[in-house]
DNA sequence: GTTCCGCATGAATCGATAG
DNA sequence: ACTATCGATTCATGCGGAA
């Protein structure tokens, strides 16, 4: 019922430097990942050093640059080890090396993680934030501003209480007078736009799978930069908390990950009508299409 | 009085490419500073371009490695501008160039500027962050961490709400009963090491100077690389408010600038006690030795 | 002495206009 | 074409006068 038109899900089974080929140009509107970072997943993907890892992500974010739309936008979840005491440069060199690919490096969000790995060291503090590089294919991209605006700070919460006390009474037993008009109209000020630092926690709670992506992350990005209908795609789907969201949404969902477990858990979040159509007899698993 | 030892403070008018020379190998504990952005600060500082701003900024951070103690950070305030509708690279290009002369890249905390400048704009949210770029000129550098130990979370707040109602009252009617070393007992229980997110708002709407920091930041580092004694510096010191600051802490400070306007601010806000000095006969301006 | 409200003020960004 | 300036947009914060 709520997903009216058409939020299909199509999972593909392999190393995303290969699955993404078989994905058309110009044909996604929005790329949500958060690939594994340096020596990390060791087990997974290999383990990529630190210095082999900007040569390791080029050839995908190639073909990333191939399948987006041009009003699409590519959000990319990343943060730099500690390596021998400093930052790496990964990062860094990743953004300038995928700006000569022909990528534009539109904005970098930063997302706060409230409730941050819990530790202390000699000299650093625990690290508490994480980068959300915004890459765009065109100047001009997709944004839908309005779907993401969130209350006013606090002036908002002390000055408009007083409010709540009297008006909001005379409000209600006032319906239709038009006087509630006002008030909502005024209240309706009451919604910001956002700034680009993300307040979120991560969900510490989920024991089977080690993906520290919030579902929040991946709706915030989903609701701004896409509207129903569009397609999401996330190469390194993990346990598909980007796919179910797109999903939930009603957006179109691709998800690429090379292990299959990651495809069983993603299979079991997702909405059971859709779960239908993927375990169709003569549907290979991961080769998914509606 | 609460300046035992010895907090001089150094002030030296002129472009610190040049007066940076002035100053002795390895004798500076921290540099905590912010320069001008590119483009910005057109009127005042004459404006470097987004493309040349590494190259203006390299001969400056190879003189602060020159001074640097090897035990001594550098702390550098930067962000970089969107340029026709991208974020330029200058930042992270400075970042691998400094690599180049030796510093090492240790740390990025994240400043969060809660009352960041309004706008709206088609394609771009409000800007809330800014870069504070931890450099060291060894792995093994000072740093007090319990100097910047934070109450915990929300109970501690609400806890500590209650407490100076009516127990710090009581704390304060009662100078040496013993009640106010329980509290700060109890307190010291409570406190947490920070993360390398600072929440901090600018102090746009004071009256004498718009200051560029707020004092909390400067107030953080310094406590956190420095103990009383140590000298600071500033080579774009403004309104002074590193300088203002270490003073207060009991800190030497060596403070660079080359408008005169700014020296008079500064000057307006350090202790009295160090503005005489300053203003000693045969004590040319700018160029203060205590 | 509080609390409340009005007001000025920002390391901004985009698009249009002008030289 | 390429740079310089200007107006419009927008919101958290702290000060100061008022109730």
């Amino acid at each position: 019922m709520k997903n009216g038109n058409g939020n299909s899900v199509e999972l593909f089974l392999g190393d995303c430097r290969e699955e993404l080929k078989r994905i058309d140009d110009d044909s996604v509107d929005l790329i949500v990942t958060s690939p594994p970072y340096a020596d990390q997943r060791k087990q997974i993907y290999g383990g990529i050093h630190p210095d082999q890892y900007v040569e390791w992500f080029l050839p995908i974010s190639e073909q990333l640059l191939r399948v987006l739309k041009p009003t699409g936008t590519f959000i990319l979840n990343i943060k730099e080890r500690v390596h021998e005491g400093e930052r790496h440069t990964y990062v860094l060199e990743l953004i300038m090396e995928m700006k000569k690919q022909g990528w534009l490096w539109t904005e970098e969000f930063i997302w706060h993680k409230k409730n941050c790995y819990p530790g202390k060291w000699p000299n650093r503090f625990r690290d508490a934030w994480e980068r959300l590089l915004q890459f765009n294919k065109d100047r001009k991209f997709d944004m839908y501003q309005d779907e993401v605006r969130v209350p006013t700070g606090d002036w908002a919460k002390t000055r408009l209480k007083k409010l709540s006390d009297t008006d909001k009474i005379r409000d209600n037993s006032k319906v239709g007078s038009g006087f509630g008009k006002n008030i909502s109209n005024w209240l309706n000020r009451d919604l910001a736009y956002p700034t680009n630092v993300l307040h979120l926690s991560t969900e510490c709670s989920n024991r089977n799978h080690s993906a520290t992506f919030p579902e929040a992350l991946p709706e915030w990005f989903i609701k701004l930069f896409t509207k129903p209908g569009d397609v999401v795609l996330d190469p390194f789907m993990g346990s598909g908390t980007t796919v179910v969201v797109a999903q939930r949404l009603s957006r179109k969902a691709i998800g690429i990950d090379i292990l299959s477990e990651y495809h069983e858990i993603t299979l079991q979040r997702l909405d059971p009508v859709v779960e239908w159509t993927l375990f169709e007899p003569k549907v290979k698993y991961g080769n998914t299409k509606t």
